[in-house]
DNA sequence: CTTGACCTTAAACATTGCTTTAGGGTTTAA
DNA sequence: TTAAACCCTAAAGCAATGTTTAAGGTCAAG
């Protein structure tokens, strides 16, 4: 059994950040002393190294509140419910990898078209390619 | 000369859109009518497709800012300012686009780890992947 | 003169994931 | 007994990019 700051200490994480996690319902609420201090044992850690492997493989606070819960519930729930939860993370980050890989083409571009000297910008080619060409 | 719904149309913008662009200095302010109405022409629609293709682009909201004000002072100014902002970003997305790859790996891994059917999650792939793997 | 469609502002709200602040108990060692 | 090092809570703050709400002028038509 310790305390909040050996818990945090052993995963990186601030001590503020797990009260929030517990907040949040992302982990169990610690056991409290009378002094109500927070105490954890080896379970709490594992759930929290669950958690942060989540967050590692790009899943939300809220999906890892979700996948805990199904873990801590697993005799009523099915690998369906687990599966859909990284599935549908796995097709935003699909699409936002889509959207970043567009913005790396445009950025490109408009990088490759300029100087980057000490020329004055009255021609730059960045700003003519933002700018409408009126003809 | 036409108000702010019509441009909003024009641009497929809201009109708070537009006022939030103006209050954070992104455009050049309209010129105003003596009730108070904003007036727009040519010119703050041609700035404002200036941004929409900024932002298109992955610029941020400051760096338009940035760029809006070196193009309209584009005699002090030089293209490694202008490029210096685009690469700058360019930067960034790629961080972000190693971030996001590597989430998609994680999360496909696990995918495929799990067979998504009506089992029961007790042993599902999935969480015992996150889980640690306590001999 | 009223109705509907315009327009104005300031300020609050939303999202995600924490961090920081303010104010205050508890414990331990010298 | 006092100082250092723990711990507690509620609430506010931050980042970015708008959206929404509340309260209220303006204008043209009928």
């Amino acid at each position: 059994m310790y305390q909040i700051g050996e818990l945090a200490k052993r995963l990186g994480l601030s001590q503020a950040t797990l009260r929030f996690y517990e907040r949040e319902g992302i982990i169990a609420p610690a056991e409290r002393a009378d002094n109500g201090y927070r105490y954890y044992n080896s379970l709490h850690e594992r759930q929290l190294r669950f958690v942060l492997r989540g967050k590692q493989a790009g899943l939300s606070n809220s999906d890892m509140r979700e996948l805990v819960h199904l873990k801590a519930h697993a005799e009523e729930s099915t690998c369906r419910e687990v599966k859909d939860i990284v599935d549908l993370k796995l097709a935003k980050v699909k699409e936002k990898l889509a959207e970043l890989q567009a913005f790396e083409r445009s950025l490109s571009d408009l990088s490759a078209a300029c100087c980057g000297s000490d020329e004055l910008a009255t021609h730059c080619a960045i700003l003519e390619a933002l700018d409408e060409f009126v003809d």
